[in-house]
DNA sequence: CGGGTTTGACCTGCGC
DNA sequence: GCGCAGGTCAAACCCG
């Protein structure tokens, strides 16, 4: 699960919010902005009050998980979508927290953006202490792919691999190679379909892709997911009903992804109807969908 | 040699 | 208080 128990490390503990795949219609005006006022990004995300929850361990573990899901900056907790099938009459905010992921204790006091104030030398092993980690936005969904890492676009690096209770696979975790970016991300196969990857980013990148190859429709899609959400923070905050059925479209449509393709259940890709309608018509305005 | 991966140890919060 | 589980660190290792 996401780990707020650790305290941040000194990039980390700066809270450089924000959305991956930055650059693709953040609302970020600068990528640049991104990991020089990772400060003033957070803020904004707050404002939006983005607190669609998506617990991360649960995706795992719950086997459940098939759609994505979204957590404010220092979002007080995060939910899981559950399985069209399985779920589907159930609000996400009923489904199971993971053991206190961000659910308990960021919901009972926000970390403060000023988590940061200490030195950079103590940050290591100090700010773990007394601190609760800041929390970044994070989104996931699944792709149906024999490959656990997909390519997105980005380059990163793995720091650690875990075995995850109730699932037979490993999750892997990935720093983007970027320095000044604190994008994280969690990769991991679903215990139920194996044939499907989870991946969960964390955070938004501060700069562009290192490549975006054309013909990954994983990255695109991943792409296209974040111009999505982006695009659209007042919308994510829909009722949790809403929220449900507008992911059990991108999962339906991910399932029947033939296997070895990267498909990712974004909605504005995976709908069958016409570009920027589908998910997107349902959580965006009219209004703004001016790009 | 630089960059990425592996993997065991460590840290922390939560649940019992 | 203790054990568990998730997340991260960092040394060792691998590879081009």
């Amino acid at each position: 699960m996401e780990d707020k128990n650790r305290a941040p490390r000194a990039s980390d503990a700066s809270g450089a919010p924000g959305w991956p795949f930055a650059g693709h219609g953040s609302g970020i005006s600068s990528l640049d902005e991104l990991c020089g006022g990772e400060r003033e990004e957070a803020s904004i995300l707050s404002e939006f009050g983005w607190s669609i929850p998506m617990d991360s361990g649960t995706i795992g573990e719950d086997d459940g998980f098939s759609g994505f899901g979204l957590e404010g900056a220092p979002g007080p907790s995060e939910a899981v979508v559950a399985p069209p099938e399985s779920r589907s009459d159930q609000p996400t905010a009923a489904l199971p927290a993971r053991s206190g992921d961000a659910v308990s204790s960021s919901s009972s006091e926000e970390p403060p953006p000023e988590a940061d104030e200490k030195p950079a030398e103590t940050a290591n092993k100090s700010t773990k202490k007394g601190q609760k980690r800041s929390r970044q936005p994070r989104f996931a969904f699944m792709t149906k792919s024999e490959i656990d890492h997909l390519e997105d676009g980005y380059r990163w690096r793995k720091y650690g691999q875990k075995a995850v209770k109730n699932s037979p696979f490993p999750r892997s975790y990935y720093r983007c190679t970027n320095s000044k970016c604190t994008v994280k991300k969690r990769v991991e196969r679903s215990s139920e379909d194996p044939s499907i990857v989870i991946t969960t980013y964390e955070g938004q990148h501060c700069h562009h892709t290192v490549s975006f190859p054309r013909g990954s429709a994983h990255a695109q899609n991943a792409a296209a997911f974040a111009d999505h959400v982006a695009l659209s923070p007042p919308q994510l905050y829909l009722p949790a009903m809403q929220f449900h059925q507008n992911l059990a479209v991108g999962a339906g449509q991910l399932l029947q992804t033939p296997r070895g393709q990267h498909q990712p259940s974004l909605p504005a890709r995976t709908s069958p109807l016409p570009t920027d309608e589908g998910l997107l018509g349902d959580m965006v305005p009219p209004g703004m969908r001016n790009r």
